[in-house]
DNA sequence: CCGAACAGCAACCAGTTGGTTGCCTTTTAT
DNA sequence: ATAAAAGGCAACCAACTGGTTGCTGTTCGG
């Protein structure tokens, strides 16, 4: 059926989304320094940058869109913290990827030597 | 040290030139078909992409260039493979990434503060 | 209450990306 | 021997990205 064809299509572009997001150094060093599982506001993840809080901000935007991350107001303050999900869904494909043939082999043994 | 700064900064380029390169739906479907371990030509795996050999040879060159996939001239083919180590390397990270403040990251997190 | 800290918004800019088309070279097949 | 297949190269283009600056709004601390 073609809903199963857009379905994979979405995972698809779901997951490119990821990879982009991850697909930048300073948003890396970014995602190092939330690696402690505690909220970050935007000045503290701008301190020792070199960079404009803007683009800090522009960087977690997209880190958020990609659902990498996740923000909660509190008081003056903006908090980003780590958000697993989709990082382990993108190492999962990354092991699809790089063991198709491995697996394809593998369902073939077994359906041999049922 | 400095040196030791410096090449954590260059792993941090590569690995973020590795994501770059998966964080393209296009690539990601070059990908899957090259997933079964075996080279295809350009003009293979143009076939059936609604985009020219042009724009598919473009992903090939950056897929190349994050080392992802490797090619081979025959005769007049260019034959593109599949090159799993760094897939793998950026997996690893992932999981580094994901897991819950492991020494890996404490190391990179020390190092980017000094 | 008032200044400073935290942050959002908009405009702007240069460089990169993803894609096209046109033309040329090399290799294969008949 | 020659046409078709495979692909490289260069120019060009629109759109997106990564970054800046300037200004405004809100919330906290003294």
């Amino acid at each position: 059926m073609s809903g199963k064809r857009r379905s994979t299509q979405n995972a698809m572009r779901e997951r490119a989304a990821i990879f982009a997001a991850l697909g930048d150094e300073t948003r890396l060093a970014v995602l190092v320094k939330l690696g402690d599982r505690q909220p970050h506001s935007i000045s503290r993840l701008t301190a020792g940058t070199r960079m404009s809080r803007q683009a800090v901000t522009k960087h977690l935007r997209v880190l958020a869109r990609a659902g990498i991350v996740r923000n909660v107001h509190l008081g003056r303050e903006n908090l980003f913290k780590l958000e697993t999900p989709p990082i382990e869904s993108a190492r999962d494909y990354l092991t699809d990827v790089s063991r198709q043939w491995d697996d394809t082999l593998a369902r073939l043994k077994a359906h041999l030597e049922k």
